[in-house]
DNA sequence: AGCCCTCGCGTAAACGGTTACTTCACGTTC
DNA sequence: GAACGTGAAGTAACCGTTTACGCGAGGGCT
């Protein structure tokens, strides 16, 4: 039904062979040729056939995502960064995101079989077994914000160590005395890495004091009220990611403490979240779409030169301290609109 | 290089049909035989291919989605939506976000051809000329938030009129005398339908004062600076979403005025900051994800039967009015650490 | 016993592109 | 002027499935 290659080369008056070269430049065609075929194809409005072209080219020109159940702003500015990029390099996009075990991402992964010429994954499930066991014909991947190191994949993450020293050096200088860290999941390997880049921003001599969490919102609340009554209590509390600092901010102020003047509260991540709420959270702003964006280019040049050696192994992106007033040392009043969310 | 039917149909002596049939399951195989396939396949880690079976089926199983560049969590709420039914049927996700133009949604349209067997559009761009010259050979389209109406597409959105009039009813029944009206870009259909509800709500009598915007936060804050300098001033501000809301209602306390005391301010979607603002934003809430999953299972009904007639035309998602603390009716203290967004 | 239907399976023709060979017609070069 | 390189285009093989068609075997029916 749909036109195809032969009905524009009868109408052209050439062969198959022709058109094709013409329509790709794979060759020389001579102009006048070229442009009856373009011509025709136009007035025909042909469109070739993906599925007969990938199949004898062994390219696809899309590339799949794996992502795991995340959730909001982490998520769409991921995708934003990747599709952007992708739309860049005339590359395509499979995503598959949520799923819940380990056994839905590897259906998923499978799936993705055949689909796609390479794989962003970002999953807690994907260790090393995962992939090796359900990355079929060696299909080029590179990994995001992953503990692992596999020997063929790119790597790519944030700064989570040096973006949670930094933060912790910043509220030492701003003079607080006793800082402690509400962590996040403990076999989540960004959440070590910043509980790390903590105890590393700690003057000597300070004593440390971790709290329990999972990087959610409970759990930072919970944390909060053990605080508010902790013995010698905090004067600063950073917490491993926003929410959680957003349930402990909460936890605080309803135990009676003023933030930033008796406790400081600071998060990690930017989420937008953390401009509007009162005091506006001091946080470290981590570039979501900039890592998605990276990690794709990175994977769109393995598939150009697939026998090149894999340059790079891990690739960690800067993150960027955004001070703000709930750490007591920020701009008081709100920003005169800032940066803010387009419109939906 | 890859394993192919040719090779588990002579690891297990029989014919390639004999196989393709055993594997699909489409005709008749004595169970010895289909063991013997079965496992021989699974011996050789054979994955049929895609574009080969495609070539042939003529279909490719994947269903893309046309969006526009939405942001945040409206954007990653329908994709969960969308991904979750997707999965469910065992369809694939092919998206393509972030278009700023007409231009570029076209480009995005027509490369999908081929790759998809139906399409999930929500575009400003999308008008009735747009999909007639890029949707070739008609491919099955569901249409999401459009004003526009097309013969043979579904077409699915949330009840703006419905919640922007419960919205205003329910200013108007806590005892507001003059309910302003923040609105959206002139183009944008949600917005006008919202305006129109809010039109509706009014009690007969009162005064409609509607004041420009385009569902940006700095749209919101130049209005709440024109609001809280009008000569009788609104006690209620009904912004078209809640961005607009949150820049409203920055300008207004930073006016000197008390909300929800002075003038009331609520939205519309119920983005997750909406909670966390103080005070608590009262707003509608849109099902996103619910929306995102009813019109791809309308879209795979349609692929399921190509030649039934088209059940559904439009389909009206019911919204529901959130009330929270910053129009003065709402509960006054922070709920108990609510639904949460889980951790990213 | 003859007939027909169904099961079980093989043969080979699609599907719609790409591309390795070929052929042919021209200059160029020695 | 023979040898050769190259532009321009055609022929046909090939990619890996699905499926229409054919055929033999066996069972139920008349």
């Amino acid at each position: 039904m749909p036109t195809t290659i032969r009905d524009v080369a009868s109408a052209a008056g050439v062969s198959v062979a022709t058109v094709s070269r013409a329509l790709n430049g794979t060759a020389f065609v001579e102009p006048g040729t070229r442009q009856r075929i373009l011509d025709a194809a136009q007035a025909l409005r042909f469109t070739p056939s993906v599925a007969a072209r990938s199949l004898i080219t062994r390219r696809t020109d899309t590339i799949g995502a794996l992502l795991p159940d995340l959730h909001g702003e982490y998520f769409s500015e991921l995708i934003r960064g990747i599709d952007q990029a992708a739309r860049a390099r005339g590359l395509h996009l499979l995503v598959s995101s949520s799923h819940g075990d380990a056994t839905e991402a590897a259906a998923a992964l499978r799936a993705m079989n055949g689909r796609v010429d390479g794989l962003l994954v970002m999953s807690p499930h994907a260790d090393a077994a995962f992939l090796q066991n359900n990355l079929h014909n060696n299909l080029p991947a590179v990994l995001i914000n992953t503990g692992i190191e596999l020997p063929g994949h790119a790597r790519f993450g944030v700064d989570n160590f040096g973006g949670a020293r930094t933060m912790t050096r910043h509220l030492v200088a701003s003079g607080r005395k006793r800082v402690a860290f509400i962590g996040g999941p403990a076999d989540n390997d960004e959440a070590l890495l910043r509980l790390a880049g903590y105890r590393a921003g700690l003057k000597p001599g300070m004593r440390e004091a971790v709290f329990e969490g999972n990087f959610s919102e409970e759990a930072g609340w919970a944390a909060g009220r053990r605080i508010a009554q902790s013995k010698p209590r905090p004067d600063a509390v950073f917490a491993a990611n926003d929410m959680t600092a957003l349930g402990c901010l909460a936890a605080l102020r309803e135990a009676g403490l003023r933030v930033p003047e008796d406790v400081a509260v600071v998060g990690f991540d930017d989420i937008p979240i953390a401009r509007y709420v009162t005091p506006a959270l001091t946080t470290i702003r981590v570039p979501i779409a900039a890592l998605g964006a990276a990690a794709l280019e990175s994977l769109a040049r393995t598939l150009e030169s697939p026998h090149s050696p894999q340059l790079v192994h891990t690739v960690v992106m800067p993150v960027e301290l955004v001070v703000r007033s709930s750490c007591g040392a920020g701009p008081p009043a709100r920003p005169t609109v800032p940066d803010s969310m387009p419109a939906h």
